[in-house]
DNA sequence: GGAATTTTACCCCATATGGGCGATTTACGG
DNA sequence: CCGTAAATCGCCCATATGGGGTAAAATTCC
């Protein structure tokens, strides 16, 4: 552990020129180390692990094994480590699905060096270093698209539901007769286009309606 | 529509060395507008849907009706407006219920003020400026945490159940009899710890096990 | 002030569900 | 080589569920 900690960078990308240029512009800066590149997931699975390494640029199409799945398979096996997808697929699926896999960033790869860089260092500082439409894409799928075709009663009828209640419960919690808790479940099943509590609920959590 | 085309802010914040702060700071620099502020949800509500603003900075802790609150009323009112919110809370319930309302930035108080105006300019842009950590919360919330307690046949399973398929088409679905279907959908139970069909699916969900 | 929606309530009935209990086979690791 | 876990199949039974009706307050909205 010296005064000036540099960040151990790797990275797994198949173009030799790409590999090579960003090797290169990180090593070459103070502060970094980029002594480790993969043309492949294959190859970065045997090596990665063992090495000492804290940031991890990682291709997203790459042929062969995915880079999703390159992050899935690695970062159980080092935690500490942190993930940075680079790629210029920008789509919902290859978004969402590198995240979920274990990615902590999302750069596109027109991303200028010096940004590529303060990400790098940003990641590291705890942050998640992602381009600004990436971040908008992440944040918009928290909000509310549709909104909710079920009424209040209908709604919290749902959320009990959800909880593991009948309706005898759910009468009881409610004050009502079940036959009418049976009646709002009916309806709410007609506006979610279901026919079973289980649709309903998996719908209902989708859609952000409970 | 002129060539240097400023950006509109508005301010909600109760704190009035804050607000007046914020708006000088805001107003003064070029390509800015900062012309309207209030000290409440309750007065923004009435005003701020008739002007023509852009970006709203709308403070979380604020007496009465909360920010979050105000994002979610004002939000489908305005839906062109960005908002980010401007606090100290980083507690996980208030970032997510504030961006669930409808918020597309979140920034902590003591950004400075350069940075503050780059967040403005990046959430114009298409983006969704965050606090470093906030960021990374929000994106450590797409990790699966825990390990999936359930083995690959019962995460097939529970997939279908929770789209709605009973023991038979499941059986039928995956060449087994609805014996075996059910014995494993028991299991399912015990390992999640419910007793019904709809727990199960709210969990599975939740823990990202489906 | 009237229409539409929501909320309330009830009936019948075939089928699905969940709990309890037992059993065999396969696969994997110590 | 043995033990454990997973996957497979089966039976009994009380209760829950979902679909089909019908209908009347209460509330909200225009």
């Amino acid at each position: 552990m010296t005064i000036t900690e540099n960040i151990h960078v790797a990275i797994v990308e198949d173009d030799p020129e790409i590999r090579q240029t960003l090797a290169l512009i990180i090593d070459g800066t103070p502060g970094f180390w980029c002594k480790h590149t993969f043309e492949s997931v294959e190859l970065a699975i045997r090596q990665l692990p063992e090495l000492p390494i804290q940031v991890v640029l990682m291709d997203v199409e790459l042929p062969g094994v995915s880079g999703i799945m390159g992050v899935k398979k690695l970062k159980p096996l080092m935690p500490e480590t942190d993930f940075i997808m680079l790629t210029i697929r920008q789509d919902d699926e290859t978004v969402f699905n590198s995240i979920c896999a274990g990615a902590t960033g999302y750069l596109v790869k027109d991303t200028p060096p010096s940004e590529l860089l303060e990400s790098i260092k940003e990641v590291r500082k705890g942050g998640a270093p992602m381009s600004a439409n990436i971040a908008r894409q992440v944040i918009l799928s928290f909000h509310q698209t549709t909104p909710s075709p079920l009424s209040d009663r209908e709604t919290e009828i749902l959320k009990l539901l959800s909880q593991g209640m009948n309706y005898r419960s759910v009468a009881e919690k409610i004050y009502l007769s079940p036959h009418t808790v049976k009646t709002h479940i009916k309806n709410i099943y007609q506006k979610l286009h279901v026919n079973s509590r289980a649709e309903a609920i998996k719908k209902a959590i989708k859609d952000k309606l409970i």
